[in-house]
DNA sequence: GGTTACATGCCACCCAGTTGCATTTGCGGC
DNA sequence: GCCGCAAATGCAACTGGGTGGCATGTAACC
């Protein structure tokens, strides 16, 4: 990636995602999804709100990143602060692996995907597992 | 207990709770909390409205168990669905340690405690790690 | 270029939780 | 038993994340 932008390429990125997928492109998929993968760690509603400034409506921002997650481009990390905040999946570099660990800053309250995965224990006659999610919590780099 | 209802051991035991403590006595906080001790399980806002009826106002119950988790007498579980749901702790025995699990049916929503307690992975450098959880997800008892 | 189904913008709304403030109440002291 | 006061409660209005409805705009296929 020689002289082009890193906004540049992953805006590139979510528009192959896009396309693969036989997905219309639009200018705030292509945008919300281009910002999730420049990201490093899990988006808020309102971090993209920021960050996108009025490229789209608040709505279409909220249906954009349901769409994503309903076609397994992003998921959803719901936090002890209750807003969601979202990811970009990124399968060809399998960075973190499925159900990986998720680092909740009680300082700034940002999360961050770890490596971790969850270890899954035994549960009650009855009960059915389906997914095990480990959650950490602690002071991230800014904050200790 | 001998002819003693459920109800009353339980108020009684939220109100042993509340003296240790040399807190003041009020009709919200023993209702509230012997619902809690009562459950199974952890309870949200609506559920202890429901089942308290109107012994005391919305803000109230919120106030309550807020101060309730101040004490250290119950603490609160965040779930998918964006409200907390509250458990009595049970110092005396000790059901559940610390840190354990929390399973979250994915049908009905509702939260159950577990016995096993999420192991905790090294975090990376700068990180400060403080707590780890355990969610599990699937299909509680009713919902299979 | 024209058509059409899908995406967007705007509106008003819902729901969980909070804040401010006046009123009530538990409880220790008389 | 009664008083006084701090603590708890009730009420009303508010906040903030998220949703639903519906008219308009637009990507993609022809």
């Amino acid at each position: 990636m020689p002289s082009m932008s890193n906004t540049t390429v992953f805006q590139q990125q979510a528009r192959d995602r896009l396309t693969d997928r036989g997905a219309r492109i639009t200018r705030a998929r292509c945008a919300v999804l281009a910002a999730l993968l420049a990201a490093d760690r899990p988006l808020s509603h309102h971090d993209l709100e920021q960050q996108l400034e009025d490229l789209c409506d608040r709505v279409t921002l909220y249906r954009v990143l349901a769409w994503l997650v309903d076609e397994n481009l992003a998921h959803r990390v719901s936090g002890e602060d209750r807003v969601w905040r979202f990811n970009a999946d990124h399968p060809s570099d399998h960075r973190y692996g499925h159900g990986h660990a998720h680092f909740h800053c009680n300082g700034c309250g940002a999360v961050f995907c770890m490596d971790a995965k969850a270890r899954v224990p035994a549960v009650p006659d009855g009960f059915q597992l389906e997914a095990a999610e480990l959650i950490l919590r602690g002071l991230c780099r800014e904050c200790s």
